[in-house]
DNA sequence: AGCGTGACGAGTA
DNA sequence: ATACTCGCCACGC
């Protein structure tokens, strides 16, 4: 027989277990903070950015999203905005646009905004 | 089973 | 700064 015809609707009365565990990291992410797709996965030791940026595509609804960024600080596209106001009210470090263009909004000051997991100092004096 | 796509990352030009 | 390539893993056709 095969085990094709295996229903598994066990999925739907809780998230995989990988998903859950990148919302949590995503939910301990202090305000003011951010951290990158792949630095979750190397938290997490399991999987890879690709995984996590998936598992936010899907419920990345339920958990500050904002604070889950791209390593090169580009704001979500799409999101652009709400991200942005999120970040000006924590006091997320932005780094501003020399250029004033158009459209041209800041990205985030990673050397400053990337959390490494650890504690939740504000880094400074 | 192959191929394309994606809320990625790092390296190189 | 941008553009392109390759590596990565999971999903859909």
């Amino acid at each position: 027989m095969s085990e094709e015809s295996l229903p598994g609707a066990r999925a739907e009365d809780a998230l995989p277990e990988y998903a859950e565990r990148v919302l949590d990291v995503a939910e301990r992410i202090p305000p003011g903070r951010v951290m990158t797709y792949g630095d979750v996965a190397e938290w997490l030791e399991a999987g890879g950015p690709r995984q996590v940026g998936r598992v936010m595509a899907l419920y990345g609804g339920a958990v500050p999203w904002w604070r889950v960024v791209r390593s090169d600080g580009a704001l979500l596209p799409g999101h652009e905005l709400r991200a942005l106001d999120h970040y000006r009210a924590e006091g997320t470090p932005l780094k501003e646009a020399s250029r004033a263009a158009e459209g041209h909004l800041p990205r985030l000051d990673m050397k400053r905004a990337r959390w490494d997991g650890g504690e939740d100092a504000d880094g400074h004096t």
